[in-house]
RNA sequence: GCCAGGGUGGCAGAGUCUGGCCGAACGCGUCCGCCUGCAGAGCGGAUCAUCGCCGGUUCAAAUCCGGCCCCUGGCUCCA
């Protein structure tokens, strides 16, 4: 079975067919105006997940993820994290970087950034003149969009009826309403960023003084907002990529105009495949938090919840599929990966029990993990299920767990096969980390002083002392300590 | 208004492209039993779905066709 993606340029579900190896994949990363969300972190996890199951599938993948440094946004934020534009973007892509490693997310090729690449983009510009799809107005060039046939062709937008884009000065600029800036002349005016600006922001006029401009054939100026994707998708991979990815937010204006002035320069198409994640959805009735709307930062969320609930919570539905995010669907997601890492820590800990020239086996275990493996694999290669492919796991450590209840000796293989299973497809391909939390000094010691508090409790427990005894439990809980007391005596997990 | 995507049990959410294995998956919840000082975890079992509405095609429809209703997102900076 091939892989199977919905393509949004068609509507349809196609066969993933690259023209040659690497794979080229680009996605249209975050404006680096604020701390990354949640929903972002979507985004995120999805296109890692797809670049974890390219590479499963073995194609070689080169995979490159802008920032957006330059834009109005971030000029409006100057005061609050840096004393210039280029020093708040620079600021927001260290924690924006720092929210990607501890999400477990495998790194791009490429990060490329808008202010690095001025350049390519205004030789992207010149040729789109020269080609007669651009003109210029007053030190800002814009794509008329009436010269390129095509256009509206990913967002089924008619030319016709579309609103204008751009503020009232632009306006007066343009040969279309539709028109986009591709260069704007010179910087950022005060009442481009009022709006943008929080607490502790500098005065817009003082802000705006800091907003980087370059030299153009039209003059000082800076690059609009789509061009960037253009000319860096280009710079670092190729002039036709196979698979664009971006929010479903981005599909207009920002991906028809990059369609529309990538095809008008190259002559070719500028991406084969376009997939589009769906944005998360909050609930407005549930305030999750108070800083971002309705979303936890990436950086609380992972501090709440640790980033394997928040992975298995962004894969519990495909990227495709409408999500919500509100306390019960964390809530679901939690227990799920609760679930999934004791059934691989029951597997770990049973092979190390037993002897492993066993010549026990279990029918159904043995099954069960190639049932898990075809179904993980089927529902990966439909366009990328990553709920389908979870169920399939939760399925394995159902069937670990029964064979581990049901069955006197066990069958080291098969327990070995499915600790393989876990750890491939739920660690590689879905980025879980199974059993990896005894890997430094402090949970060590973490571990031993929680040993020393159970036995103290275990002497409570023979002697009766059963108040004190769940006293210590409940005190270990409230500090995350989760205690399991077994036939062979009280087991724990730190949460 | 226009564009896109949805409506499946108490919740959440696959399945719809490629009609029959769907008498509808996995999970959560609820109930019973095992285990247990208790709890949790786990095991065994049970409970819970006229698949938005109406019509059509078919031997057969959650799945295909037509009409209607409702929801979400986008159309302005946004992953």
């Amino acid at each position: 079975m091939t892989l199977r993606v919905t393509n949004s340029l068609t509507g349809e579900r196609e066969d993933f067919d690259p023209d040659e190896e690497p794979v080229l994949l680009y996605y249209c990363g975050l404006t680096t105006s604020d701390p990354a969300h949640l929903g972002h972190a979507r985004g995120w996890v999805h296109v890692d997940v797809m670049h974890r199951w390219l590479e499963e599938l073995g194609y070689e993948v080169r995979h490159v993820e802008n920032f957006t440094d330059v834009n109005e946004k971030i000029v409006a934020r100057v005061g609050e994290s840096g004393d210039s534009e280029a020093d708040v973007a620079r600021s927001y892509i260290g924690t924006i970087i720092d929210d990607m490693r501890s999400l477990n997310l495998k790194r791009a090729e490429v990060y490329p950034r808008v202010s690095e690449h001025i350049p390519e983009i205004i030789d992207l510009v010149e040729r789109l003149v020269d080609r007669g799809y651009a003109y210029e107005a007053n030190g800002s060039v814009y794509f008329d969009v009436t010269s390129f046939e095509d256009y509206g062709k990913l967002s089924n937008q008619d030319v016709e009826e579309m609103e204008a884009q751009g503020s009232p000065d632009e306006q007066s600029e343009k040969r279309n309403p539709a028109d986009f800036a591709l260069w704007k002349a010179d910087g950022v005016e005060p009442e481009e960023i009022e709006d943008h600006q929080h607490g502790g922001a500098a005065p817009a006029a003082d802000a705006c003084k800091t907003a980087q401009t370059w030299d153009s054939p039209w003059g000082e100026g800076r690059p609009g907002w789509h061009i960037e994707c253009s000319a860096m998708s280009m710079t670092h991979l190729d002039e036709t990529i196979d698979i664009h990815v971006g929010g479903q937010d981005l599909v207009f204006p920002h991906h028809e105009n990059e369609i529309a002035q990538s095809e008008a320069a190259t002559g070719d198409t500028f991406a084969r495949y376009w997939l589009h994640v769906r944005l998360l959805e909050a609930p407005d009735d549930e305030k999750m938090s108070s800083s971002l709307g309705n979303f936890e930062s990436v950086a609380e969320a992972i501090e709440h919840y640790g980033p394997n609930v928040v992975r298995t919570f962004l894969l519990s539905t495909a990227y495709h599929s409408p999500a919500t995010y509100n306390s019960e669907t964390v809530g679901e997601a939690e227990q799920r990966w609760d679930a999934l890492e004791r059934g691989y820590e029951r597997a770990r800990e049973a092979v190390d029990s037993i002897d492993a020239r066993t010549k026990v086996e279990s029918e159904s275990l043995r099954t069960a993990v190639e049932d898990t493996r075809s179904d993980f694999e089927d529902a990966m290669n439909d366009d990328f299920n990553t709920r389908g492919a979870l169920t399939a796991l939760r399925e394995l450590t159902n069937a670990v767990n029964a064979h581990l209840d049901d069955v006197e000796e066990y069958d080291y293989r098969a327990l070995r096969e499915a600790i393989e299973t876990f750890e491939r497809l739920g660690g590689e391909v879905l980025g879980l980390a199974f059993g990896d939390s005894a890997d430094d000094g402090d949970v060590e010691l973490a571990e031993d002083l929680v040993e020393l508090v159970l036995d103290v409790r275990e002497q409570e427990r023979a002697a009766g002392n059963y108040d004190r005894a769940d006293d210590l439990r409940a005190d270990l809980e409230a500090l995350g300590v989760e205690v399991q007391d077994t036939d062979d005596g009280p087991e724990f997990r730190l949460g």
